[in-house]
Formats: C-alpha cells, sequence, structure tokens
RNA sequence: GCGGCUAUAGUUCAGUGGCAGAACGCCUGUCUGUGGCACAGGAUGUCGAGGGUUCGAUCCCCUCUAGCCGCCCCA
C-alpha cells in the first residue's frame, strides 16, 4: 500500500456519475456564453513566470507564495553553485527554512558545523533524483546514502560529474537536499525553539535556467497576453472570450480549494473605440452572470457590487483609510492591527464581530472615486435595475488581484462554508498596458467550477443515478455473444445507449446487472435468434414483450413502453 | 505557511495493549431462460507509512503523509 502511487496533494480523480455534472455544467455554460456572443478561447497551462508577475502582481499571495514555477531548459553551471551557504550561519529564527543553494564542496564543513551543534547523530541526506524517494520527505527524492557523511559527499560529487558527462541524463534535474533532524530533547541547543523537531531544508541546484515558468494560477492575464500577442485589437472590435480549464495555487487544500481547480472564465476587452470601457459591458456580464447561473440551477445566490475606483482613487482611499484606522486601530483584533500596516483594504475583510461597529465607522472607498469611476458605477446600477438583476452594495468589497479597477463584483452562495465565493471578477482597465500592450480596458469573471460542482450536488442531493442506458443485451451463452455484438452494433449505429452482458453470466446476473445499468433488457436465446422476435423487458413497469428485431430501436426509444 | 480534528473491508463507520468487527455493497446457492424480496453460505484488510515503548501495539509515544475544519488568502 506505502508503495502504490497516489493522486498528489490537492489534485484529484473525477469520476462517474460526477463527471456527469461537470459536463452539464460547462455544457450550460458554453450554450449561454455563446447567446451572449462570447467564443471561446485555449490558453497555454503555463506561461512566462514575468506574465502572472507583472500582471497579477507581485505582491499579491497568488505571485509570492502560490505559484508552481520551475526553471526550464537548465544547464550545468558551476559557478552558480556557490552561493548562500553563509545564511544558514546567520539564521536568528531556525523555525524557517532556509532557502539557499549549496555549493557541494560545502557540504561537509556544514556537516562540521552540524556535528558542533549536536545533531550528528541524527542527519540524514544524500542525492536525490526525481522519481525516487527519500525517506519519510519529499515523494520525488530519494536518499542514496542516509546517514552517512563523506560518502554522502562522494555520491553528490559523483551525480554532479555524471550530470556534466550527460547533458541529456535525468541528473540534469538533480537537486541536492540536506534534512536535519533534531532531538526533541535538545533543549540547549541553539536549532531548537521548542521541545519538538525542527527540520530544516537545504537545497542546492546544479544548474541555469534559460527561463522561468509558471502553470497558470489564473487565466486573465493569459488571455490579455494572447489578445495582445494576436492583436485582436486591431480588428477593432470588443473581443468576448471564454474559457474553461485548469488552474494551479499552491494553497492549503480545503473542501472546494484545490491546488489543481477548474475555473470556468469569460473576458470583455477591445480598445476604447469598441466600447470596452462602456458600463454596458459590466452590466452585460453581471446580468449574463445571474443568467448563468439560474440555468446552471444555483438558486439562492447573492450578487455583491462594489467600485473600487482608478487606481489613483485607491490609492486616495488606501491614506484616508489608513488615516481613519490611527485612532481605533488599537482597540482591533491583532489581525486587524498587522494588516493595518501591511494591508489596510484587507481590514474591510475582518470577520471579527467585536471589529464590526469599528469597520462600519471607516471611511468607504465610494467617497474617494473620481467623477468619471462615479458615474461609470451609477450607469452599472442603473443597467442593472433595468433588467432586474437583484444585487447589494458591498463597499467592503476588495478585490485581492492588483489589476482591478472600478467595478467589482462577486457572487456568493452560503454552505461553502469558508469559501463563500462562487464566482468572483471586476474591471481591469489598465491590465493590457501593465503587460506592454495597447490600451484595452476589459471586464471579466471566474467562476471556480470545483465549487459549484459541490453547490450543486448539495443542491441535488441524490438523483444523479437517473443515467441509465436505454438497454442492456443479455445473452443467454457463451455462443451467442458474437450474436450479441452484432445486435449491439446494430441498436447502437442507430443512435442508442447499449450496454452488453456476457453469455458466460447466468440469467439471474445479467438480470441484476441490467437493472443497475439500463432501462431495459433485452433478451438473446437461440429462439430469439432464430425467429428474429426479441424478448424485451421493461425494468421500470415489469412489462415483458416480443419485439420483432427491426421495431427494437423505436420499441426502446419510445416513451409509452415505459 | 500556521492551528485543531481525523486516518480500521469497495463504502460508511464501530472497537480493543493479547487470533480484526457491523451495516451496505460484492460473490455463491436455494432458482439449469427471468432481476428487485426472502433465506443460507462466502470472500475481502500490511487497522495510512516509518520509527519508539512493551513479552506483545491497530490501540500508548514520536515523525512523516493525506483528508477535513478554521486562519491567511482566494475561485
Amino acid at each position: 500500500m506505502s508503495q502504490t502511487l497516489k493522486a498528489i496533494r490537492g489534485t484529484r480523480d473525477l469520476l462517474p456519475p460526477e463527471t456527469a455534472l461537470w459536463n452539464r455544467i460547462e455544457a450550460t455554460a458554453r450554450d449561454v456564453f455563446a447567446r451572449y456572443n462570447f467564443g471561446e478561447i485555449r490558453t497555454p497551462v503555463f506561461e512566462d513566470t514575468a506574465l502572472f508577475a507583472r500582471g497579477v502582481g507581485e505582491e499579491t499571495d497568488i505571485v509570492s507564495k502560490e505559484m508552481y514555477t520551475w526553471e526550464d531548459g537548465e544547464r550545468f553551471n558551476e559557478q552558480r553553485m556557490i552561493v548562500d551557504w553563509e545564511s544558514l550561519n546567520r539564521s536568528d529564527d531556525p523555525t524557517h527554512v532556509q532557502a539557499g543553494r549549496a555549493h557541494v564542496e560545502r557540504l561537509s564543513p556544514l556537516l562540521t558545523q552540524l556535528n558542533a551543534i549536536g545533531v550528528q547523530r541524527e542527519v540524514t541526506w544524500g542525492v536525490a533524483l526525481p522519481g525516487q524517494q527519500l525517506p519519510g520527505s519529499a515523494p520525488e527524492f530519494v536518499c542514496f546514502r542516509p546517514r552517512i557523511s563523506s560518502e554522502a559527499i562522494s555520491a553528490l560529487l559523483e551525480a554532479r560529474e555524471l550530470a556534466k558527462s550527460d547533458p541529456a541524463s535525468h541528473l540534469r534535474q538533480t537537486h541536492v537536499r540536506l534534512r536535519l533532524v533534531v532531538p526533541a530533547n535538545a533543549a540547549d541547543n541553539p536549532w531548537v525553539e521548542r521541545h519538538d523537531v525542527t527540520i530544516q531544508w537545504f537545497e542546492g541546484n546544479f544548474f541555469d535556467s534559460a527561463q522561468s515558468l509558471t502553470l497558470r494560477p489564473e487565466n486573465t492575464a493569459g488571455v490579455v497576453r494572447a489578445y495582445i500577442e494576436h492583436g485582436l485589437g486591431e480588428s477593432g472590435q470588443l473581443q468576448k472570450l471564454y474559457y474553461i480549464g485548469p488552474q494551479f495555487r499552491r494553497e492549503r487544500p480545503q473542501k472546494g480549494r484545490y491546488r489543481q481547480f477548474s475555473q470556468i472564465g469569460a473576458e470583455v476587452i477591445g480598445p476604447p473605440s469598441a466600447g470596452s470601457e462602456s458600463p454596458l459591458r459590466d452590466a452585460e456580464i453581471l446580468e449574463m452572470l445571474a443568467t448563468l447561473l439560474d440555468e446552471l440551477g444555483i438558486s439562492g445566490w447573492t450578487l455583491e457590487l462594489n467600485s473600487v475606483g482608478s487606481s489613483a482613487d485607491r490609492a486616495r482611499y488606501n491614506d484616508a483609510l489608513r488615516a481613519a484606522l490611527v485612532p481605533v486601530v488599537s482597540q482591533m483584533c491583532a489581525d486587524c492591527q498587522r494588516r493595518a500596516v501591511t494591508n489596510p483594504l484587507r481590514v474591510l475583510d475582518c470577520k471579527v464581530p467585536a471589529d464590526q461597529p469599528i469597520i462600519e465607522t471607516l471611511p468607504v472607498i465610494a467617497d474617494s472615486l473620481d467623477e468619471a469611476s462615479r458615474v461609470h458605477f451609477a450607469a452599472v446600477m442603473a443597467a442593472l435595475d433595468a433588467a432586474g438583476v437583484p444585487y447589494t452594495r458591498n463597499h467592503r468589497l476588495v478585490r485581492g488581484l492588483d489589476y482591478y479597477t472600478r467595478t467589482t463584483f462577486e457572487f456568493t452562495h452560503g454552505g461553502l462554508g469558508a469559501q463563500n465565493a462562487l464566482l468572483g471578477g471586476g474591471r481591469y482597465d489598465g491590465l493590457s498596458e501593465m503587460l506592454g500592450g495597447p490600451r484595452a480596458p476589459g471586464i471579466g469573471f471566474a467562476m471556480g467550477e470545483d465549487r459549484l460542482v459541490l453547490t450543486l450536488l448539495a443542491a441535488l442531493d441524490q438523483n444523479a443515478a437517473t443515467l441509465k442506458a436505454e438497454a442492456y443485451i443479455a445473452p443467454l451463452d457463451e455462443g451467442l455473444n458474437a450474436d450479441a455484438l452484432v445486435l449491439a452494433r446494430e441498436l447502437r449505429h442507430q443512435g442508442l445507449w447499449i450496454e452488453l452482458g456476457d453469455g458466460g453470466f447466468r440469467l439471474k446476473k445479467s438480470f441484476e446487472a441490467a437493472d443497475k445499468t439500463a432501462r431495459h433488457i433485452i433478451i438473446l436465446g437461440e429462439d430469439e435468434l432464430k425467429s428474429g422476435i426479441l424478448t424485451v423487458k421493461n425494468f421500470s413497469t415489469g412489462i415483458q414483450t416480443k419485439v420483432p428485431r427491426a421495431e427494437l430501436a423505436v420499441f426502446l426509444s419510445t416513451p409509452a413502453s415505459e
């Protein structure tokens, strides 16, 4: 069991019958998008890391700690191996992982130092190769030489030589990992903070990278990149694009939150002359989303709406907020005190009940909007009112990504726990320019498909099991198997959904299997084969009928037969 | 990344420091071309992985891994 491979953390398999629900959701989304004249775009699942750093924002959590990034096209570089081993020496806080690169020749002094502080007994280390395992650690590494110092160094040097001499070797990806396990009772050990175990990783990389690549953590940046790259703005037309596909973020998994997750999203983007900046576009998207959720069968959604204005507005608001927080922040929770310094906007998200009255007294961003943003937002709301799309203004709705401007929104649904947002989005008037493209205002959203499925499953509760084949063909003897296949072929060519049994089964077993997977059972014995009159039994009515072979397809697909 | 809870049959879960349990599901028979019901029988597990304590560990201790919940943040 310990040897079997499993889906890695935060990823999962989607199996029938749940996949049917996924397909239904996607089909409904495609149908709605088509009616609103959106076309599908498929962008690569990985892009240049710089795209996300610039587009999503260097300072966001997504970019700073949640991306799957790797160095592509690495080359061996001896110089680069000599880096930063000193960071271990000046470690003030031993509980933090030391992210550094080790020169292989320096591992020996490192070990000496570790011996000096009394951890030699527990040091395990070695060269790790992709696809192999270091005991009790990251699954992709193996420990060649546990608990042996000089031999481990030899192994490292050997691996380095191999990598140099064979550029195609998988050793090109060799990393050195050193794992230190400090005994729990080493109270006076400077590496131990608690009476517990501290683990430190020391990682070295033999290679220079030609390019840094990242699995997409969201799709808007990729869509805008494609818009720029293909000069879609040159058409002068508004681009209305939707996508459905996997995204990747390295977060702690929870229900409705996975490391590979699927988003359904859409973007409206184009030159201002095409009307891309019009509040009508905002309203159209929101009205479309209301339609989509309704058609998906989501009831009880809430649309929360806000405007964060231009980036200048937001900066002004940030200052106002910071100023307003100064006199009151000391009465707030610890998180808020931290946020007040690092990211005042996040104070608005605080869920601590005691803080709510204070938050209510803080300035709202609506008061910091310039005239243009104010007019824009009013027009969006007027259009929604006219269309009868219900919404609530939420002054605290401030989206996390850097590129949002003006309209921001979120559709939420109860019953998702802490992950109550079904979808979120907003306007990003400056994103194209941030990525070096032409001026191309846009607005878009992304819907968490995994959460949508959860919501729908909770609503459906059962009954996804109505998906059954039209008929199950039960040959009565193994000698009739070939004839059964011929019959199945006939019916399937006529468009029927057919399951094929096996003549090796006893009839009782055929019935049991058939009842689980199909609405009818067709019995194929010698008599039926000779006469061309088949025995068909309907499971819901229990009625058994003799049907001529030529009429089978009609009989099976006629509702009256049920 | 932090904190809490959890991990036992295909599934949902009981349970005990001394040979591993139930329900459902699965298989077989009663029933040689008629299921759903009933009855009788049967199979299934490295008790998540590794180490420790012990004469003996699925149970106690440590570590790792994974899931769930909360935080951070977000879809």
